[in-house]
DNA sequence: TTTAGTAAAGGTGTCGACAATCCATCGGGC
DNA sequence: GCCCGATGGATTGTCGACACCTTTACTAAA
């Protein structure tokens, strides 16, 4: 109500319309970012207090949040934060392998000369990042500085952007950055981004497509590490409550 | 405009936990029927009136909807019956190939010998079908009787059956009951499953994978078929104001 | 006749309150 | 001492009402 979170006050001009909107973005970004834990509960007036609006928008922003799957609702039980079984991280990967190799070769057929100009940009940007440089990490920025997120947008399958980009990316991302403490082979990922770049440039739709699957395929891997070395510290990685 | 509906005071008995779960279904059936034109406005006010709910829960019901892709809501203006453009559609089923074909090939790899038993069951029920022994149409019943959907199932990828089976599903549905007055080649489609079947039998992943990716672009090349027949009639698809 | 402005009407967004359900704690019985 | 049922608290589900926005129809001017 008085201090309304620590939302900049510049934010509440950016207010996309509407509330329910707003907080959308807000919790999306905290469980993103992993500021809400992972298998933690949602209490609906307890977050309506928090952004100080009622439980009306609250639910709607609580029900797209669902859609995303970064949210688990049971009726007349409540909702939680997603927290993928090994099982089901994998599961993930593999539906991307398929898709994003799709989106590859799309990608390789259809970008415009521009677009691959672009995509060349993102990846030098991502060179002269410090973290990578220092080969402590590859985490990219959100949205149009992610070099996946370009690719599936060069596709030109709208239809196939809203689904890896609107409903799956965020939770690959939340994962993405839960893991950016493991030991994620940055120069590797970055030199496979390199190699898939050249075949879109060179239109080969075919080999741009194997060349995302291997390198979807080397990330399931690197998860299945981190798995693994989790599994003799903590018996099953676990939410509070 | 269905009014007052026929929403027996039994049906309310069997009430699916939730008002909101309720009208749920009963508003998705209507649409994958067709009960509600494509392209048609959802007036909340309305609907609330004819099922004899509240705007909260038909609310919930419409986000769902949404989710599922059959709704497209525009903020301070409502939502609408989707109706996929001839590009949207064909996009969809580019997905159906990808997705669809992963899950024959781990279909092929993982379904225990019962369960293509099943399957094989479930073929044969088809075949007896009468309106497919008229050769009119191949048009098979929801869920489990459905061939594509046991398939999925049978992938053993549980995050994968979620996104086809909950979220697109109904979609897919949708457009096979819409082109269901084009002649569709039953038979075609009955050898080219059976096929399929014989390959998962075979647990020959990689042959049951082209295969069904072979069957969807067949599908696919029907349905662009279909719009070129349209075209001549009418200049567009298009739903009421 | 066409176009711009305006006002009314309908609809969506938001709110606060009540009712139904679930979870936890407490008491009783075996 | 352990298990089962009851009661209390809290949370979710549902409702009706109000505010703001969008759209449409009407009026007036060019």
């Amino acid at each position: 109500m008085l201090d309304t979170v620590e939302v900049a006050p510049a934010a509440q001009q950016i207010d996309s319309g509407t509330l329910a909107e707003h907080v959308f973005r807000l919790i999306q970004a905290a469980i993103v970012k992993g500021e809400i834990a992972p298998g933690s509960k949602i209490s609906e007036p307890e977050l309506a207090r928090t952004y100080g609006i009622s439980r009306g928008p609250l639910r709607e922003a609580i029900h797209r949040l669902e859609g995303q799957k970064l949210l688990i609702r049971v009726p007349h039980v409540g909702a939680r934060v997603v927290s993928l079984s090994h099982a089901e991280l994998i599961e993930l990967y593999e539906i991307r392998e398929s898709l994003e190799g799709m989106a590859c070769r799309l990608a390789a057929e259809r970008m415009s000369e521009a677009e691959i100009d672009d995509l060349r940009r993102v990846l030098r940007t991502h060179e002269r990042d410090e973290a990578f440089q220092a080969g402590v990490g590859y985490y990219q920025q959100e949205g149009d500085f992610d070099f996946h997120y370009r690719i599936i947008q060069g596709s030109g399958n709208r239809t196939l952007a809203k689904l890896l980009c609107d409903e799956l990316y965020q939770l690959v991302r939340m994962y993405r950055i839960q893991f950016s403490t493991t030991p994620n082979r940055p120069h590797q990922a970055f030199a496979e981004h390199h190699r898939i770049l050249d075949a879109i440039a060179e239109r080969d739709g075919e080999l741009a497509e194997l060349l995302m699957r291997r390198h979807i395929a080397a990330s399931k891997r690197n998860v299945e590490r981190h798995f693994k070395g989790a599994l003799e510290q903590t018996p099953q990685p676990r939410g509070e409550a």
